[in-house]
DNA sequence: GCAAGGTC
């Protein structure tokens, strides 16, 4: 772009312009000034934020001679939150905040710094936009752009690139400025809606829904608050790592293994020798090899190898690495670091601690920053033999491969021996910080490893030892170890009886609970949470009874298992990482032109407003998975039902007035204030958005007054040929609501296994009106009468779940009359959508019979494989989701769609050799090995075991 | 009372 200008009025005479500078943080606008200042004549002061001050100096961009104002912002500007109206929780129905009017808006605690904005864009003729180089930067750049062109409309808008904060890159970065990049920053819109509203929608659904609910005071943690159950992309898919891990472990069968152990002792030492088959589950077979060894125990030497061996030191340190050695050496939550981490930044004695980036660049002066480090009592030696040529320890640090060109690795950049005002941690971190540059600039450790292989009777074994020759980074990086040993001298074709030669026993191991080293580890390969952002997820996890940290490994919580498990018997996948996954892909597209923004936003809230009507649908599997673990709860309070007005005096008590009620989870009812004496009640259609009780009373029900209600129903969950508006009548002449009732079903649920709540009266309005019609009703897909539309061979996946839930309310509820509907709906379905191909796999979630595998025929889902109950005709799930990592393994007792708990887990091996954990189905699961806790490899396959 | 993303 040509920069020859931009006029120069208002300048400071002399053709010279204003120039505005915004930069990310004030850091880095005082690095910048500082830089390009060259110091010289560099004015400082005060905006009207503490934070936010305001350099000033004089600098001459592509022959323009400019006077440079750079202030800066506090990260995002602005923030997205719904329209007023929608902002209260019962202020509307949660689906409608899937299209409720949003607004971008500069909030209280940033007025400040949009107030400087104005101020200093009046004076200037160009902007010059310095924020990070990342999609949130473009995105933050395009809030300061809107912020300063309200109120100069005549700037020049100017982003400068720069990939260090080093001279050079900074100079040429403002010599060649580019336009702001729009498609960036729309991406980042893009995530900013879809995170709103899936967040609100679902927080609002399920805390309604379940909090006043269950029995859930003792354990949770909310200090006086009202509980929320929030629901987040980021937070739940990091719930979900945790219980996942957490059930894999509660399904694993320990099972006894044996192994044949030799030894052999020397008097140049004792080497241990392994057997290369590892261990055998089979005793017997074990027992045959071992008696053979014994028969003719002389061992030979087949060979013998000396190798020299690297260890290489760390790559520079990013935030993630932080945050997991810190965990690791210094036991410290990834929250905890962060937050010294932040102390020690804003005091300067390291760089900036939230960087994706692992490698120097060229221009870093590393010798520089180590010789700062040469008086320190503990690592000061070691600074030293580093800037000795003669030492020969200095190594060029190695490159990571991650840049997010806007921070280096973070290193110390002020020599410190302690300050008064530090803590502990301080001194940790700031240790941790300085010994790990060291360690990057260091030779990695030598080592010189003997592998001997000896056979024995036909039977392999093999022994390794190793001598450290140097240790270099190693001296100075006190948090790794590299354990040797020595072994005896062997020669090829050498005989020795062994000392010891044993069958022992051994059990195979459960895999460990997450650390939070582990936890970052899988959020950082999922995608889920920048460097910023993941220590947030998981301390929310914590902050939300959802997860406790024991010892350093992360527990989930009943009420954490309680909700993945409800939407995992659902078969959604909410808590995993893929929703993540695939927004980030949407986004990417959105970067870089491959995809509108409307496209992307439009497509992924139809998606997820579809996905949260039928979850909605489906609640019971979250009550039945609560019910797990909770009791049902009596409470009732202002906040768990919503009453909107007197409908009628009581017909069944003659005392109280009946009410119209909206319920946390949305649904409406009328139900009689004298409960629980009283247990009158008249749940009205599940698909009613807004009801309000009319002056208008009904001139046919007795007795009398009976006021009519003003319903509103969701358009998408009634026939076509249905009013969405209706003034209706609950006294029982109104066909126009039993119909739906029929076809929607009601709020009514889990009557007779809740005895506290529970309103399960047979006699009641509803429950009457909705089993006495429902085999007379019409589909509301076809129109045709002799099936309902659950089971619409136009609409085989609805079916599916419909019958689902049906078939448990009414099950549980409504005794042999609803069960019998039930089963005159068995016919028609295998008939109509399923070619049955299969024998039953797996027991049925909801009764315990085997399941059937059945093809559906239907248009939406055609070809695809399901299971469905021989006996109760449940639906049982995909079978696509089943076997393809859709769930996991259980602890025994719960049933889960997918299978129930079961063996899981070998960690000892022995089956195949990948050495990897394998579940029942033979699918690989994730695990670390527990020899050295790396999670790459299991410990049958460690080269540390037996060291 | 809700998300996740910046940053102090």
């Amino acid at each position: 772009m040509a920069h020859g200008g931009g006029g120069g009025g208002g300048g400071r005479g002399g053709g010279r312009i204003n120039v505005l500078n915004v930069a990310e943080k004030p850091s880095v606008a005082k690095s910048v000034s500082e830089i390009l200042s060259r110091n010289q004549q560099l004015i400082s002061r005060r905006g009207r934020s503490q934070f936010n001050c305001i350099f000033e100096f004089d600098y001459v961009i592509r022959g323009q001679p400019c006077h440079m104002l750079f202030t800066s912002v506090l990260g995002h500007l602005m923030e997205l939150d719904f329209d007023d109206r929608y902002r209260k929780w019962n202020s509307c129905d949660p689906v409608d905040l899937y299209h409720a009017t949003v607004r971008k808006f500069v909030p209280e605690d940033k007025l400040n710094i949009q107030r400087t904005l104005e101020e200093e864009a009046r004076k200037c003729q160009w902007l010059i936009l310095w924020l990070d180089c990342d999609r949130e930067g473009e995105n933050i750049a395009f809030e300061v752009i809107d912020v300063c062109t309200k109120v100069n409309r005549n700037l020049d808008i100017k982003r400068a690139h720069f990939s260090a904060l080093i001279e050079r890159a900074i100079k040429d970065s403002v010599q060649n400025l580019v336009m702001p990049n729009k498609l960036f920053a729309d991406a980042v819109d893009v995530r900013q809606e879809i995170d709103l509203r899936i967040g609100a929608s679902f927080t609002r659904f399920q805390t309604m829904l379940l909090s006043n609910a269950f029995v859930l005071d003792a354990s949770t943690n909310t200090d006086g608050r009202n509980l929320v159950l929030s629901y987040g992309p980021c937070q739940f898919p990091t719930l979900g790592f945790v219980v996942e891990r957490y059930w894999e472990r509660e399904a694993h069968e320990p099972e006894d293994f044996w192994t044949i152990n030799c030894t052999h002792r020397s008097e140049e030492g004792t080497a241990t020798f392994n057997w290369m088959r590892n261990h055998l589950f089979d005793y017997a077979c074990a027992l045959v090899i071992y008696e053979l060894c014994v028969d003719e125990p002389t061992a030979t030497v087949t060979d013998v190898r000396h190798q020299e061996k690297l260890k290489y030191p760390p790559y520079p340190l990013s935030t993630i690495e932080l945050e997991k050695r810190a965990s690791r050496y210094l036991h410290m939550s990834a929250e905890h670091t962060m937050k010294v981490a932040e102390d020690l930044y804003n005091w300067g004695f390291i760089s900036y601690p939230r960087t994706e980036t692992d490698r120097f660049s060229l221009e870093t002066d590393l010798r520089a920053m180590v010789s700062e480090q040469q008086g320190h009592e503990r690592w000061g030696s070691y600074a030293q033999r580093l800037l000795d040529p003669e030492a020969g320890v200095w190594r060029n640090p190695g490159n990571g491969g991650h840049d997010d060109k806007a921070h280096p690795p973070i290193h110390p950049t002020r020599f410190s021996n302690g300050e008064s005002n530090w803590t502990q941690q301080h001194h940790k971190v700031y240790e941790l910080v300085v010994r790990h540059f060291l360690a990057c600039v260091s030779q990695p450790a030598k080592g010189a490893e003997t592998a001997v292989h000896v056979d024995i009777a036909g039977e392999k074994f093999s022994s390794t030892g190793r001598v450290i020759l140097e240790k270099n980074y190693l001296d100075v990086y006190i948090y790794e170890s590299w354990a040797g040993s020595l072994i005896p001298t062997y020669t090829h074709g050498q005989q020795f009886m062994p000392t010891t030669l044993t069958l022992d026993s051994g059990v195979t191991r459960p895999p460990p609970l997450l650390t939070e080293a582990d936890l970052l580890t899988c959020m950082d390969k999922a995608g889920i949470g920048t460097d910023a952002t993941m220590h947030d997820h998981i301390k929310k996890l914590l902050d939300r009874s959802y997860a406790i940290k024991e010892n350093a490994y992360f527990i989930p919580t009943d009420l954490g298992q309680a909700l993945v498990m409800g939407y995992d018997d659902m078969g959604y996948e909410l808590w995993k990482p893929y929703l993540r996954a695939r927004m980030e892909s949407d986004m990417k597209d959105v970067s870089i032109g491959n995809k509108r923004r409307a496209e992307v936003l439009d497509a992924c809230l139809q998606q997820m407003k579809a996905c949260f009507i039928d979850a909605r649908a489906r609640k019971e599997k979250l009550f039945e998975a609560m019910g797990n673990f909770f009791e049902r709860s009596n409470r009732s309070s202002n906040n768990d039902q919503t009453s909107g007005g007197v409908v009628r005096k009581c017909d069944l008590c003659h005392n109280s007035d009946m009410v119209l009620k909206q319920k946390p989870d949305g649904n409406f009812m009328v139900g009689c204030l004298g409960y629980p004496l009283c247990r009158n009640v008249v749940w009205l259609p599940g698909s009613i958005s807004q009801a309000v009780v009319t002056g208008n009373t009904c001139l046919t029900c007795t007795p009398g007054p009976v006021f009519k209600i003003q319903f509103k129903f969701r358009r998408l969950e009634i026939p076509p040929d249905y009013n969405a508006d209706h003034l209706g009548c609950i006294g029982g002449c109104d066909d126009t609501l039993k119909q739906l009732i029929d076809i929607c079903g009601t709020g009514a649920r889990n009557t007779s296994s809740t005895p506290g709540r529970g309103r399960g009266n047979p006699t009641s309005s509803s429950s009457g009106q909705r089993s006495n019609s429902r085999g007379r009703m019409a589909c509301i897909y076809c129109r045709q009468t002799g099936h309902s539309s659950d089971v619409c061979p136009s609409h085989i996946s609805q079916s599916n779940r419909r019958t689902q839930g049906f078939g448990q309310q009414n099950g549980r509820g409504q005794g042999n009359s609803t069960s019998s509907s039930i089963g005159g709906r068995i016919n028609p379905r295998n008939q109509d959508f399923g070619r049955q191909n299969g024998e039953a796999s797996i027991p049925c979630s909801s009764c315990g019979s085997p399941c059937t595998l059945l093809t559906s025929n239907s248009a939406r889902n055609p070809g695809r494989k399901f299971y469905s109950c021989q006996a109760c005709r449940n639906f049982n799930g995909w079978e696509d989701m089943l076997s393809g990592g859709g769930s996991v393994p259980r602890p025994s007792g719960f049933a889960s769609n997918a299978r129930r708990g079961g063996r899981a887990n070998r960690s000892g091996g022995g089956h195949g050799s990948s050495g990897a954990f394998v579940s029942a189905t033979g699918e690989p699961v994730s695990g670390r090995c527990f020899i050295c806790g790396d999670p790459s490899h299991f410990a049958n396959v460690c080269p540390n075991r037996g060291r």
